[in-house]
DNA sequence: GTTGAAAAATTCGCTGT
DNA sequence: ACAGCGAATTTTTCAAC
């Protein structure tokens, strides 16, 4: 790793622990890959909340939810778009009436993905 | 690591191992935060080919954009739903000006996230 | 799965900036 | 005050069991 860049192994692990100590490195993790473990179906599905409770509460439940990979507020229609994997089709149904039991939430669109073509890609540094 | 488990580190090596062999683990990384490397805006971009060039040459060229950071073949109005990554509003513009110049890509339309409640959640085995 | 030697990582003290 | 280096220490890796 060192030799590559033209600096000492010391040098390089003093910059990964500065930059894990500030943030700009989350976390060290290792990919699985989700067909290897069963996780064989993925969806998009977006959230509406009309109101039953305030879109702040909602996040957290839908954290609460292991197949849940992926969070995000998004403007437009909908107020959530949530990456969901679960083994098959018959277990986003379980997932989306859990879902559909939140308070508020009037209704969900799910995108049913076919192909995952990339994913994880590294970062370009802009 | 390996006391949280019950083994010598040379077996939890052995496992660790094994799985990269058999392609459950597929790399090791690390999880830079995008924001505090300048990457602030996220959207999702579906998009739509009618015919100019088939699918399957469309995907190549999505992964020629180091701003798409994640594509997946979905069923529905749309072919792909991309993940997109920029520094700004502005720099989604001149991405969606390369996508919409692909032969055959017809129609793309995007949700802007507002907030990333959470990603990269560790898989839930089944 | 375990043991133990080889290899690599991490920490430490120092130097130049 | 801070980035980098080489040497000492600790941890990980990999063969033999």
């Amino acid at each position: 790793m060192a030799s590559e860049v033209g600096l000492s192994t010391a040098a390089v692990h003093e910059r990964v622990k500065k930059m894990v100590e500030r943030g700009v490195i989350e976390r060290f993790s290792l990919r699985v890959d989700p067909e290897r473990v069963g996780l064989r179906f993925t969806a998009f599905v977006a959230v509406r909340n009309d109101g039953g409770i305030h879109c702040r509460e909602v996040a957290p439940l839908l954290r609460e939810m292991p197949e849940v990979l992926e969070l995000h507020s998004v403007a437009g229609e909908y107020d959530f778009l949530a990456k969901i994997r679960t083994t098959h089709a018959r277990a986003l149904e379980e997932v989306l009436y859990k879902i559909k039991a939140i308070p508020g939430v009037a209704r969900t669109t799910s995108t049913v993905v076919l192909n995952t073509e990339f994913e994880d890609r590294p970062l370009r540094l802009p």
